[in-house]
DNA sequence: CCAGTGGGTTCATTTGTTGAACCCACTGTC
DNA sequence: GACAGTGGGTTCAACAAATGAACCCACTGG
């Protein structure tokens, strides 16, 4: 595919597009703003594959939007928790509910 | 890559992200807003294949965001207008780009 | 010792994106 | 009347990404 990279666009909208452009995304941060932590959590609402799904929750931590936090050593537990621009995004996905509620159907 | 689709999920997020998962729709979406019409423009503004643009116009056409317009005969021309669909969308534009601009500098 | 849980990675297959080249129907210029 | 240019595409091969299935590891509990 040799995906075109917008990360460095100097137009915000396109800032975000190249993160969110993706069909997984929005679906995951909209699940983790209702509370999943777990990968399991994530695999089992979403029917996501776990490679898909660990590439997506390693992008979403590596832009800061989340963060991977031991929750228990023995044997070693993490989860992924929403940093503050992460749960700015919410924005962003209530923009989408809405315009969805009003044109999808 | 048998890409999952939501057009059909109950959610409305999911719905949105199915059509906005995409890196181009967005972006495309944007420059309409602003007034882009024409495929060529599109294309130059955009440095998308026009492979990739063609299909991504289509798309939108057929989910109702954008109609295709002759403008003129001899020789057939046509443009890509937005509809109310389309213009409502800009909702959503407009939180990305707020988080864009508070979340990406 | 075996099943289960949490969180992954690896692999082959399938599908989408890409750039480049091509096509068609004209119009305008030499 | 030959040829370049314009608008809006399609076709092609190459390559990259998404998928499901299988595998792995470190434990716990029975």
């Amino acid at each position: 595919m040799r995906r075109t990279r917008f990360d460095a666009d100097p137009c915000p909208i396109a800032r975000v597009a190249d993160l969110f452009g993706d069909w997984w995304t929005p679906i995951i941060l909209r699940d983790a703003l209702f509370g999943v932590q777990r990968f399991e959590d994530f695999q089992k609402n979403l029917d996501v594959s776990r490679a898909t799904l660990s590439s997506r929750l390693a992008r979403l931590v590596d832009e800061g939007l989340m963060e991977r936090v031991e929750y228990q050593q023995n044997p070693v537990r993490h989860e992924y928790v929403l940093t503050e621009k992460g749960r700015a995004a919410s924005d962003v996905l209530i923009a989408m509910w809405r315009y969805g509620e009003d044109h999808f159907w």
